[in-house]
DNA sequence: AGCACGCCGACT
DNA sequence: GTCGGCGTGCTC
């Protein structure tokens, strides 16, 4: 009889739970799991997590250290949220300190109290800026100033600062000189109770629906109280987002709170706007742009209710809710879903087990489900809801496969493709060339002796950048001076090697002098606001060809863009990965989906040295779903995901041997407990070498899961206690998604 | 991961 | 004589 026991998940990488005497005349009443507890751990204090009460523990009492205090007063998160945790922290095998504390905001794990959000004031137009706004010559020579107040008219109760930062390049400076003037005005905004919050919302202007969005809607909003997976199939511009902002209307009305999950760069202004237009009472926004303090004040203001909508990224999947009713995963197929280090969790995966536990619907959105998700459909799994028609009519965009073989390529242009550009230019429509590498050239070459830009600690060749005359690293950030001459035979005959944008840019100015150049990839858009210059430079019309990376694959629409080029279709037909296909037919139709509108269809042009490849084919002339059904084939003939279930073990050391010599101990740990299992390698990874160390694979695949999972829950416990040494480092990596 | 301890080499 | 290199061990 020890008394009582607090079993506490603390923030280590370690494979444990660590046990604690409650701290000194503590009311045990105070001690609740979900609570935070600073709690000394070593020569350290720390914050951790309480898990379970227990009434002794397998280590002896005498040895059981005292906590410090109780942090919380209330569980800091939800019981579903718990659970969540606990469900992700077995299946993905991650130490338990590590898998607790990513569900908490930054501020809470340092131990900082979870005061009160604080709601953001909001601006309003006041009587005098109204009269300002009706003379005409009044802010005529201050166009921001004159933007910001046309908007708030529109506003009857106020904007939020955050929501009027994108309409002017220095919102916060214009706001004070409005204000200075009396024409603006700061207020606070009513807070809502969770009663008013919870009455229906005003019904809004009845848009039109067509078929497939109606019936997507009425099969969900049937159930709407309980558990299912709905997969909402439909190409761009199908009307989507309508689809979900009708549920999560009709979510609210039942009073309840409703979460969106999107990709990183899916987050745009655009979206939060609409989403800011069409619900009531604040959003919270969780994304990796917030500082610490934002993040918190949007995490609490989910836990409280005050937000009734929630949107974020991967990690907001476990936000708190306070009466959740909707899930949502827009971009469902999105590679952003799964986190790659640490604890590598699979955010969509992880919202449907959260929808299952707490008996609300889920809906996964794409234009291009994941080949699991369509398995899933298939198997009847999950509901699929297809949104065939564009709104507004219009056909989808036309696919032609453009055969380059024996071609005289112009830095990767073939004629074909340049005539094609020059008569949509010559229309005056705009052009879109898709090409996935940024930087001039990826690798340097030297004529004379051949030496290449390899980089000196990875496996891969230095990116040529021209205009910033540096050799670049794509894989490790290293990065040095291009010299005149070759390091190694002193020749000047230097030759780019290969496309990235930044030629493929400097190769279209010279083609077409006269026209308007827009570059998007992650270089060109480094800057602050830059991005947002180039897109209003775009849809004013004075640049008609843009080229770019798949940053311009997501969330930005160009409807003047009547023809799309994929300059090189060719690195996703055969790549290392199986998965590589996939993806590629994924980023063809989505970069086609930016293009376009109703009455000028867009059409799709393909260079491949390929023509014939099957799928590629499959793809550009029977579509995505014909494409998904002969990838799932040939997945279920390989014995490939989702037809096989598979985890990886990674090592890494800077000497070779050590990481192969952990892999291959946790290989003969293996064997005799691998049931139902295939075990493959040690073998290197694709790029063996990358920032100086050395990385080894060890692949285990199961047809049935359960077998995997068996398998796991035992192995983990022998790999924990293998102990390598300390230059090895190690993760089981559990339905991995990238085999690099 | 942190953090301390501990044992060897080159500095003011 | 000490400062500091990183191998090793431990964290309820």
């Amino acid at each position: 009889m020890t008394g009582l026991v607090l079993r506490i998940a603390i923030p280590s990488p370690l494979y444990k739970i660590f046990d604690y005497l409650p701290p000194p005349g503590c009311d045990p009443a105070t001690l609740r799991p979900g609570v935070r507890i600073r709690a000394p751990f070593g020569r350290q204090r720390v914050v951790g997590f309480l898990l379970e009460l227990a009434e002794d523990s397998a280590l002896g009492p005498a040895l059981l250290r005292p906590a410090e205090a109780v942090l919380d007063t209330e569980p800091a998160l939800p019981a579903d949220v718990l659970a969540l945790l606990n469900w992700a922290q077995r299946y993905y095998h991650h130490p338990p300190g590590e898998v607790f504390a990513t569900a908490l905001p930054v501020l809470l794990r340092q131990g900082e109290p979870a005061a009160p959000p604080v709601i953001s004031p909001l601006w309003r137009i006041t009587p005098a800026g109204h009269t300002a706004l009706a003379e005409a010559a009044t802010l005529r020579r201050a166009p921001a100033q004159r933007l910001l107040l046309e908007h708030l008219a529109q506003c009857p109760d106020g904007a939020e600062a955050e929501a009027l930062r994108p309409l002017v390049h220095a919102s916060p400076a214009t706001l004070r000189v409005l204000r200075e003037k009396g024409w603006v005005e700061l207020t606070a905004p009513p807070l809502p109770s969770s009663e008013s919050a919870a009455a229906p919302v005003a019904p809004i202007q009845p848009l039109i629906l067509n078929a497939g969005q109606a019936a997507a809607i009425a099969t969900v909003a049937a159930e709407l109280d309980r558990f299912g997976v709905f997969l909402l199939e439909g190409i761009t511009g199908s009307g989507k987002t309508e689809v979900y902002l009708r549920l999560i209307e009709a979510v609210l009305a039942q009073g309840r709170q409703a979460l969106v999950l999107t990709p990183e760069i899916g987050l745009t202004p655009q979206l939060l706007a609409r989403f800011r237009e069409r619900l009531p009472g604040p959003l919270a926004v969780l994304h990796s742009g917030l500082s610490d303090r934002e993040r918190l004040n949007a995490w609490l203001l989910a836990r409280n209710g005050n937000a009734r909508v929630i949107v974020g990224t991967r990690s907001a999947v476990f936000a708190p809710l306070q009466a959740p009713g909707l899930l949502i995963i827009d971009e469902e197929h999105d590679a952003s879903f799964k986190q790659q280090d640490g604890f590598r969790y699979h955010a969509r995966d992880l919202a449907v087990i959260r929808a299952r536990q707490l008996g609300i619907p889920v809906v996964l959105g794409s234009a291009t489900p994941a080949l699991e998700s369509i398995n899933n459909a298939q198997s009847g799994r999950y509901r699929l809801l297809s949104l065939p028609e564009r709104v507004g009519g219009g056909s989808s965009p036309l696919i032609e496969i453009l055969d380059v073989r024996r071609q005289p390529l112009t830095e990767g242009l073939s004629p074909p493709l340049l005539a094609r550009i020059r008569v949509h230019l010559n229309r005056n429509e705009q052009v879109l060339l898709f090409l996935n590498r940024r930087g001039f050239a990826p690798v340097l070459f030297c004529h004379e002796c051949g030496w290449l830009s390899q980089c000196r600690h990875c496996d891969a060749r230095m990116t040529l950048h021209l205009r910033r005359q540096r050799l670049i690293c794509h894989h490790c950030g290293d990065d040095r001076a291009v010299d005149p001459a070759c390091p190694v035979c002193g020749s000047v005959d230097l030759r780019p090697v290969g496309q990235g944008t930044e030629r493929l840019e400097t190769a279209l100015r010279r083609e077409f002098p006269t026209i308007g150049i827009a570059r998007m990839d992650r270089d060109s858009t480094r800057r602050r606001g830059s991005l947002e210059t180039l897109l209003t430079d775009i849809q004013s019309g004075d640049r008609q060809l843009l080229i770019g990376t798949q940053m311009l694959a997501k969330g930005h629409h160009f409807p003047e863009v009547t023809l799309v080029g994929i300059v090189d279709a060719d690195q996703g037909l055969y790549g290392v990965d199986f998965r590589s296909s996939e993806r590629m037919a994924q980023l063809i139709l989505q970069v086609a989906g930016r293009a376009g509108r109703a009455d000028k269809p867009g059409t799709v042009i393909i260079q491949t040295h390929h023509p014939d490849h099957p799928l590629l084919r499959t793809l550009a002339f029977q579509g995505y779903p014909a494409f998904a059904e002969a990838a799932l084939a040939e997945r279920r003939e390989a014995q490939l995901p989702p037809f096989a279930h598979q985890a990886l073990l990674r090592a890494e050391a800077v000497d070779a041997e050590r990481a192969t010599a952990f892999l291959k101990a946790a290989r003969a740990l293996a064997e005799p407990i691998a049931d139902g299992l295939e075990l493959l390698g040690p073998a290197p990874a694709p790029m063996e070498r990358r920032a100086g160390r050395y990385r080894a694979h060890l692949l285990l695949q199961a047809v049935r899961r359960p077998d995997l999972h068996r398998f796991l829950d035992r192995w983990i416990v022998e790999l924990w206690a293998l102990r390598p040494d300390r230059q090895v480092r190690w993760a089981l990596d559990v339905d991995p998604t990238e085999l690099y």
